[in-house]
RNA sequence: GGGUAGUUGGCCGAGUGGCUAAUGGCAUCAGACUGUAAAUCUGACACGCAUCGCGUUACGGUGGUUCGAAUCCAUCACUGCCCA
């Protein structure tokens, strides 16, 4: 099977690209953004517009229903509610098996989307531990101090900092909920299966500064579009807590905070552009390092690319 | 004109004689990251050489006190506030 996968930083045009290859190419999109999976959250996440379609569904685990754009099937948004959480165990399982159904459909699956950590799940079959973390342990290590949480990690297995960033209190609470909960080593984390897919990957990018450019550009005009009306309208409506927001990040944390009286509109403004450009190239430092990405912005060659790779044997 | 508070590294802002190249925050740069990933975390951040380290120049300007000053004194400049 092969499987397309067109990312890159935010604010480079990955969704247009995205649907003019489906649209050429007998194709249907998997999404593979963390937070498009969220419903309600259009503006902020730079959704397409369009919208859920209820008359069929994949027989997925739930019920995944499509989410059409110009006449394209996307998979992946707006299939959960932003207080639902989605994690990229979540995202491999539905990925591989939207792909495979695409692909029994005589269709082609293109994966659009900036999460990094998601897209390496599927190109390099990352393996996620099966120990089953329980509410019950995860609230124990969540309430414990990093320090506690560290010692007693450390007490578990001695060399945890060879497995993971010890000075990370999400990374140690995670480890130490695994071992409570039956994994008996931290290398168990490192385990890879064979990708479901041959995956072609190509990056849309620009120098930083364009890209900073568009950042600013984009962010006005979703403010213009009524962003913050949206992100007032999930604490209005209770959909989300502030603490959640928070939890989103860039628009949805400060805007946000803007909301709910912390910052002025400046300081958010300010803030969103140099958080949305960092994150970008934060982006672009997984990319470099992880996703094998082969980095192309004309977009003849990017379809000439896919051409030539869907057509080989 | 008189009084008063101030002038600190890209910005904000601590520091009131040696432990200070100077806490912290922001910005910037680089990086990590196998179940929160738009999250989370780490490092660098005066200049030069460079391995810890060494050297040089720094806390508005100048001059002084002192073994030693961002820190005390004098003076000049500038800024805020108050009185004329």
């Amino acid at each position: 099977m092969k499987v397309v996968v067109i990312t890159g930083p935010t604010a480079c045009g990955k969704s247009d690209i995205g649907i003019k290859l489906a649209k050429k190419f007998n194709g249907e999109i998997i999404s593979a953004d963390s937070r498009q999976v969220y419903k309600k959250m259009d503006i902020g996440t730079g959704k397409v517009t369009g919208k859920t379609d209820l008359s069929y569904f994949l027989d997925i685990p739930p019920k995944l229903y499509p989410f059409i754009s110009e006449g394209i099937n996307h998979w992946l948004i707006d299939i959960l509610n932003p207080s639902e959480q989605f994690s990229v165990a979540d995202f491999q399982k539905y990925a591989e098996a939207i792909e495979q159904n695409i692909k029994e459909r005589k269709k082609n699956p293109f994966i659009v989307g900036g999460t990094g950590f998601f897209i390496r799940s599927l190109t390099e079959g990352l393996l996620f531990p099966n120990a089953k973390v329980t509410e019950e342990t995860k609230n124990y290590v969540e309430s414990m101090t990093y320090e506690d949480a560290l010692t007693k990690l450390l007490n578990l297995q001695n060399n945890a900092e060879e497995f993971i960033d010890i000075k990370n209190p999400r990374r140690v609470q995670r480890a130490l909920s695994l071992l409570l909960s039956g994994m008996n080593n931290l290398s168990e984390m490192r385990m890879h299966k064979k990708p479901i897919a041959e995956y072609l990957v190509i990056g849309i990018t620009y120098e930083r500064e364009t890209i900073n450019q568009r950042i600013l550009k984009r962010l006005d005009n979703r403010l213009n579009q009524g962003m913050v009306k949206e992100i007032e309208l999930l604490l209005k409506n209770k959909d989300v807590t502030p603490e959640r927001l928070d939890d989103f990040g860039l628009e949805y944390r400060w805007i946000g905070r803007f909301a709910t009286g912390q910052i002025t509109y400046n300081e958010m403004h300010e803030k969103l552009y140099t958080e949305i450009c960092r994150f970008a190239k934060r982006q672009m430092t997984w990319f470099k390092k992880y996703c094998n990405v082969i980095w192309l912005n004309d977009e003849k060659q990017i379809i000439e690319m896919v051409d030539k790779f869907l057509k080989e044997i």
